[in-house]
DNA sequence: CCGCAGACTAGACAGTGTCTAGTATCTAGT
DNA sequence: ACTAGATACTAGACACTGTCTAGTCTGCGG
């Protein structure tokens, strides 16, 4: 497909490389052709966006679904595929959380959207199993998205190594769990 | 100066809208002559992210200077402040933090170094008074940096509001910070 | 006084996104 | 079975863009 196409070149060589008449040059199509399935530039970059959020959903979801027993640890596993996806897919996750002039498109907000819940998800099952105390969920999902998306932002943007990014993921989840509730 | 006009095309219009051309247009002097002073277009954004990095330090670390007596207060004003900075800056942001394909110029680096020197300077002064516990204070402060980048990357695409932004920054000093050494 | 480096002009080139008009093809609906 | 319409596409044009080049002007240190 055409997005498959375009999520390749991001990957691989950029958003600054990703050219509409690029794409449909390599698809043996004419330069006009790509107009048919996205009006714009942007409308391209959207639909890249909403995959992005999808896959990535799929991937912490699938991460911490190997863990069931261990909240700790499916916590960690969703956390560290959701820094695993955005090293393989840099530019892919900078668009995905890019701050556009307009706002996001209905679609990208549910798209989003749809990952805050996989991630409300992994947390309260640990929450009704009774490895974190109760309070507001949502909120400590919130800090959680917030807090592996600025790590992984701080990799992708070499400030920091991917292992620094691995042990910043231990504090977090430690601080998390073991955070106000116990001591050590 | 050239660099000034640029920042202001980037806050009002974002980075897509940022013309070589335009800003020599506006500046009155024909198109190639900003190549005197940035050879590339991406030389320009480097030196926006280098300048940006610079005034991000500076603005969390007079907000932090607010508040010497409490450590908590401080750490909750500059966490806010960089929260701030990034709505103000929503564009400047990304591209502070934005996944390049070859790694960063070394004057960018060394911005973001000084940036987070800054934060270490922050964190540190409550470990000398005794508000947080020992151990690792970079460590701590690199995940303090995550996490508030991370809830500026949700507040800046618009998956959460500035409050909601600023109830995760309490919720994340409670539990980061003053969690594992303090009860509630 | 000379030379030279730095800022600038002006023109060219390839490439881009976007718009338009026209064509082919496939798919209902009657 | 025929028609109307939607959909994918072509081809050309337009206004832009970044980048390169050669040449000019100007101020300053030797």
């Amino acid at each position: 497909m055409l997005l498959d196409q375009a999520e390749a070149v991001l990957r691989e060589r950029g958003i600054d490389a990703l050219s509409l008449r690029e794409l449909a040059r390599e698809a043996g199509v004419s330069h006009g052709a790509p107009r048919s399935h996205f009006i714009d530039r942007s409308a391209l970059l959207d639909a890249l966006a909403e995959r992005g959020f999808v896959r990535l959903a799929d991937e912490i979801r699938e991460a911490a679904a190997r863990e069931p027993d261990d909240y700790a640890r499916a916590l960690h596993a969703a956390a560290s595929a959701y820094v695993r996806f955005a090293v393989r897919e840099p530019a892919l996750l900078d668009l995905m959380f890019a701050a556009k002039v307009d706002a996001p498109s209905q679609a990208v907000r549910n798209a989003a959207e749809r990952l805050f819940d996989t991630m409300t998800g992994i947390m309260s099952a640990g929450v009704g199993a009774g490895a974190d105390d109760a309070g507001d969920v949502g909120r400590l999902t919130l800090l959680l998205a917030a807090t592996v998306q600025g790590i992984s932002a701080l990799v992708t943007s070499r400030r920091i190594t991917m292992p620094q990014g691995e042990a910043l993921i231990d504090d977090a989840i430690t601080r998390f769990l073991l955070g106000p509730s116990t001591r050590r």
